[in-house]
DNA sequence: ATTTATGCAAAGTGTTTGCATGTCT
DNA sequence: AGACATGCAAACACTTTGCATAAAT
């Protein structure tokens, strides 16, 4: 039943997620990972991107567009860019994340706050 | 250069959203229009939630699953349930989101806030 | 030896687009 | 008449899956 088995290409993958601070998309952690291990495939990119978001080691950001990915788990707060799509870190103290976008060089025009759970049908 | 014309596809696919408070994806707004306007296609639903969106009449929700869209646009704060991807309003006083969860009857395993806007390099 | 992981290519899903026809002003 | 909107089907982008082979335990 699924024991996790050590695999170079997943090692990769999570190396390359943890040695940066973009928010890559599946296809832009392929190109990086291709370049020590040119014969990965995209496929195997995002087994492995799927296989380490459940098991808690990187975080999955859901925009409009591509899904991008965050090896640093601690960070829950992100500013999108609407005109290049990418992602930031935005630091937030997160017991008062009303105040956070004082030090922040971009223009924000809107944001988003969405809770994940289950709904009162679905918690039994 | 596109001048909003009047049709009765596109005032059926807002008059729907705007009558009921779940929050439909693309292909339950099309299967409900279609009740009352058998002909219509799901690529002109796209092309009118697109449009509608655009417009600032109706708001697109992106969730990990497919967009779902909502009527109602004074309400930004939604919840999404990790087992039947619905998305249900969240009652907020927006100056004070910090407190919601409390009168929520189901369970908050977690959330994520997104901001939106130009980024530093891309604001000029 | 057994079972998981990989690479490739094919299939899948949600969404968008080209084009001829229909509809609005 | 002229421009926008529609319906259909084909195209699209991103992601997942089936299968045979390779690697890990």
């Amino acid at each position: 039943m699924a024991t996790l088995r050590h695999s170079n290409q997943r090692d990769a993958v999570l190396k390359d997620l943890q040695a940066r601070y973009d928010h890559p998309t599946a296809e832009e952690v392929y190109l990086s990972v291709k370049k020590d291990f040119p014969s990965i495939s995209l496929a195997t990119v995002y087994r492995n991107l799927k296989l380490l978001e459940s098991e808690g080691l990187i975080l999955k950001i859901t925009t409009g567009d591509s899904d991008r990915f965050d090896g640093h788990t601690h960070n829950h707060y992100h500013f999108t860019c609407n005109q290049c799509m990418k992602v930031l870190d935005v630091d937030v103290d997160s017991a008062d994340f009303c105040t956070l976008p004082k030090d922040f060089d971009g223009v924000i025009t809107g944001h988003s706050l969405m809770f994940f759970g289950l709904c009162s049908k679905c918690k039994n």
